[in-house]
DNA sequence: ATATTCAGGACAATAATTGTCCAAATGTAA
DNA sequence: TTACATTTGGACAATTATTGTCCTGAATAT
């Protein structure tokens, strides 16, 4: 796993290495070529549909797909901020201790 | 620092501990009382911008203020994926590859 | 009982996101 | 070069999310 890869050069290289035009993925995903053209180059994001389709597609994990977007937008949000390392320490503790509580609760309030 | 409160927690306390009344924090914060209630309440998220008057009033750093107020929308953001940590440390990663990146550019590209 | 405070829904305004369409640019092969 | 396919990127519209106000009713306090 190449962390240093957003969504859009991943895909890309994925796509390039198969020697797909943009075409004919979005044609799989049902949007405009532009649109994708758009996600690769990081001008648009991709959405959570996106990634079963794309998974199957290129022959790999979905949720390894889904790592890399969603730390993509998990960096994106914070990265002009400068305690970065600390904003993630924090959410990583706070992540477990409302997984743990919902849990615990039985009722999934996350939304 | 308490990273099982929400920001919205945080604030009632540091308001109900002072005995301030919605109204008046609301005031100095030129908003609306029922927009702090949704905030202190989680239904709303605060912005950046309240963060220095909110510190000055309660006289707390802004920066840990910020970091409250950011790792919950990091947490809330990942909060439904299972591999809630995988995702936080390949973020980790990226930003540290960003930042260098941008370091070395001298193009801030982040926006 | 009256005042104040707070909760929460309905609503409007604004901003952000998402996608399409098209024209220009780029690449590719004959 | 010409012809064709692909990609880029701007303008635009539609949809969705966010933000805040206003108002009513409930709870709390005096």
């Amino acid at each position: 796993m190449n962390t240093k890869q957003s969504f859009g050069e991943y895909l890309r290289k994925l796509r390039e290495d198969q020697n797909l035009p943009i075409r004919k993925v979005a044609s799989k995903l049902d949007i405009d070529p532009s649109t994708l053209g758009k996600i690769e180059r990081g001008e648009r994001s991709a959405n959570k549909e996106m990634l079963p389709i794309l998974a199957e597609l290129f022959g790999i994990e979905e949720k390894a797909l889904g790592l890399i977007l969603f730390s993509d937008k998990v960096a994106y949000q914070i990265i002009e901020e400068e305690n970065t390392n600390e904003i993630l320490k924090v959410a990583e503790e706070k992540i477990k201790y409302l997984k743990n509580k919902n849990l615990k609760q039985g009722s999934l309030d996350l939304k």
